[in-house]
DNA sequence: GCGACACTTCGGCGGCCGCCGAACTGTCCC
DNA sequence: GGGACAGTTCGGCGGCCGCCGAAGTGTCGC
């Protein structure tokens, strides 16, 4: 009867729906851009493999190329999508709950338990930082702990002294996302406010990326600030 | 090297991938429980698809089933999920314009003016008087144009006369909601504030449904009652 | 009870699509 | 210019999965 190209949302996620694909969206949810031989590697493909999957990841606008001499280097197209993937891994995690699989090495052990403390999620701070970010922001009514973690007129301010633009009106995301989460099942602070908190961070080099992995070290220099901005008291790794 | 199973996004992915099934999905949006037989005559396949279908959506939880005699009647589990699919299908509108089919009959005209006047999406209403609902709700001071569009005081208070409770904290979805909405470009309340506005029109027999779609029709009741609640100058259809 | 009906289970067919390697284009560096 | 390297295009193979019809289970009404 139908047509895939019927119904958008079975176009739509038949994208994410393949294995290589779905690995890909993934990693890239750490918010940097990866070359093509990097997620061709990443994800256990050949090179041609790897190239039309980011082909059609990019023609239906979830991911986004810029060239680089002989680089293609591809990221998530923006915020929205990393949201898309967030929700839609959230849900499968919480559909089938897994067994929570020991580290198979060592190495792997580290990586976890440097994740669970700080992290990027896209473009906000995830792991017991973001919670400590969030929770602070509230202590400090920078945010009220409302449904959708509303920005109070004094957050505003905040924002505006770390240089972030107040967006107009309704039409942009809101405050909180809900991430990928299984460390802390809390909500994070995402959207405008999360976004430029984990700016800052990068900026002031606060936190430095551990190897190529998402997991974050806090420096001395963010111990301080953190504890400055936010009042937070923090050991750096 | 990955079998599906390891990528949690790749596996409920790949349930709305399928046409059949994303089809279904997109049925259920109007809130309604439908039954195993009116899914397969909708969406074109024999019974015996049909349920295999709607088993593997209760087992990944996305669909809850109730089932009375002979019939197993299912709906959408939860506004989470009915998020999820308006998040999709509203990204896959964006990434693939539609080509603005013209009707393909009177019937499917008619259908598609009472939609775009008022009808159903999920727990909220949607169409010209979800808008009409939104900019009245803004006007009075019950929602503040926010980013995430913000339940004032004023609000709850206003929610709590029509029976609503105030949920506790942020762990809550926000209030607005952007749907599945080829007709208005803007954001509907959703959440608390949109789903009570909705019960509240289906008990006070405001609006009727119009046949077995999405559509809904303003009673009388419903022009007065949305005059007196909101100040809405509606006509009664 | 018996037929009609809603739904389910099963076996088997067919098409789609993700995979690779080989050959090709384009970039960088010496 | 030549060789190494990153990425692309293409043809063809193989597996997965959505489809159906036939047979089976459970429910309703007479």
């Amino acid at each position: 009867m139908s047509h895939d190209q019927d119904v958008p949302l079975a176009r739509i996620a038949a994208l994410l729906a393949d294995p290589t694909r779905a690995t890909v969206c993934t990693a890239l949810l750490d918010g940097r851009a990866w070359t093509a031989g990097e997620l061709a590697r990443h994800t256990g493909v050949s090179a041609s493999t790897a190239s039309e999957h980011l082909s059609r990841l990019i023609d239906a606008t979830l991911l986004v190329e810029e060239r680089q001499g002989r680089h293609r280097y591809v990221r998530l197209s923006g915020p929205e999508v990393a949201g898309l993937i967030e929700d839609l891994t959230v849900f499968a995690q919480a559909a089938w709950p897994s067994p929570v699989e020991p580290p198979r090495s060592l190495r792997e052990s580290t990586r976890r338990s440097a994740e669970a403390r700080a992290r990027t999620c896209y473009d906000h701070l995830a792991g017991q930082l973001g919670v400590a970010v969030r929770d602070a922001s509230v202590a400090l009514g920078l945010v009220l702990d409302e449904p959708g973690l509303v920005v109070t007129e004094q957050g505003w301010a905040w924002l505006a002294e770390l240089g972030a633009e107040r967006p107009a009106r309704a039409r942009s995301r809101p405050a909180v996302r809900s991430c990928v989460d299984w460390t802390e099942r809390r909500r994070h602070l995402g959207g405008v406010f999360g976004a430029t908190v984990h700016r800052t961070a990068f900026e002031r080099q606060w936190v430095e990326r551990i190897g190529s992995g998402r997991a974050l070290r806090l420096t001395p220099a963010g111990a301080d600030g953190f504890h400055e901005l936010l009042g937070l008291d923090l050991a750096a790794a």
